[in-house]
RNA sequence: CGACACCUGAUUCC
DNA sequence: GGAATCAGGTGTCG
């Protein structure tokens, strides 16, 4: 049985603006790219129309394929959201109409119209994903009216890695401490040296001034936090 | 009344980096550098940290002043962001935390620790400024770990020309149009080596091709250009 | 409130 | 050609 694997993604410059999609399917022999634009668009309309073109234009209706998005909207509308919408007569939690709701159809019929499992998995954007780097080039390509070539060919002369799915480390690791840093900084040391209290700015003062003596220090993140250890070590 | 000139900077080496921060404060009949330096740190804390000293160091806290720097960070920061974060318990639109916090507190300190009205006024950097071009020569040499004299004395004897602000129109028109192309995509790179003309498709190709010889090479941002290109170089 | 994405502007660098 | 560090904003849903 033949598998499938599709990488796609949109772009929208301005937001609302120009916009573009990009999508790729391969299966075990050969590759096809897919890219278009529209003059007036947005981020999510993009997203949506990049799974869309690629689920219709993907061969073999009956193998199962897995969709590669870095598109939280899409993932979530296709496997969860789109059935209370059809229950409901498509109206949000605000009781407001569901936006988009000509692509998240034409998406439900061309998901029905395979007979084949679809398997969506997110992806991180910007993290070094092979595939989706690749069709975040295509999708901004277009958005900006840059020649694209797309290839369309034998997966053995393709040279995106399409099978890597693993994260660019460095640019895994850069991601996730960014998301949850900044308090590690230290914004002063607070020291008592013979029950004088003293703040520096930096860890050598602080550590000049208590090496080798019975004193008590440590590290304040926040103004406020200096505050209270003051108040700690008095 | 006294009418105080200052000019700030900062740099970081490889941002985060090594980095320093240069500032001059200038009134009538003196004028005083400053620089300083951090091993770790990025290029807005530097920014934000010239700025800070400088007015820490400005006598004559009645006295009007101007502050003259290329960081729209720093201006925009202080004059507009800053309000918005004091009212919201700092934290971005993202609903992320503002960093640099601990700077943005103690420039609003210094600040407001001066009754004279303070002017922040954008000057571009690298446009030929006098009293930006030598800050910034500060700051750099401070990141670098050159030795840097500071001067402090008379206005009379201080070589750089503070009270020029009017742009060097060369550079100035040179800078705008190199950052506009260069946020162009590249459609080709036209390289000529030893009188043969080549179109290369990435800059991977045309930095191979010309490395090391005398040749000529240019981006061309579209197929028009490139033609241009190839018919210029001939 | 949360999540993902899409940007826009600026600076610093390699 | 590339990246890091800062901000402000929209597209969309639960």
């Amino acid at each position: 049985m033949q598998k499938i694997t599709i990488f796609s993604d949109g772009a929208s410059k301005g937001n609302p603006g120009p916009g573009g999609w990009g999508a790729l399917v391969a299966n075990e022999e050969t590759v096809i790219e897919l890219g278009g634009r529209e003059d007036h668009t947005t981020n999510n309309r993009m997203e949506l129309t990049g799974a869309l073109e690629a689920l219709t234009h993907a061969p073999h209706k009956d193998a199962d394929a897995v969709l590669y998005t870095d598109s939280r909207y899409v993932i979530n509308g296709i496997t969860k959201w789109v059935k209370g919408w059809e229950a409901n007569g498509w109206v949000t939690q605000n009781k407001k109409p569901v936006l988009n709701k000509d692509l998240w159809e034409k998406l439900v019929d061309a998901v029905r119209a395979r007979s084949g499992k679809i398997k969506w998995e997110y992806v991180g954007g910007h993290v070094g994903i092979a595939g989706n780097e690749r069709v975040d080039e295509i999708a901004s390509n277009f958005a900006e009216k840059i020649p694209v070539t797309l290839y369309s060919g034998t997966r053995a002369a393709y040279t995106v890695n399409v099978a890597d799915i693993s994260l660019d480390q460095v640019k895994q690791k850069a991601k996730s401490e960014s998301s949850a840093r900044s308090k590690l900084k230290a914004y002063s040391y607070v020291s008592k040296v013979d029950g004088t209290i003293q703040v520096h700015k930096t860890w050598a003062e602080c550590e000049a001034r208590v090496k080798g003596k019975a004193a008590r220090f440590k590290k304040a993140t926040s103004s406020a936090e200096e505050t209270q250890i003051i108040q700690q070590f008095s």
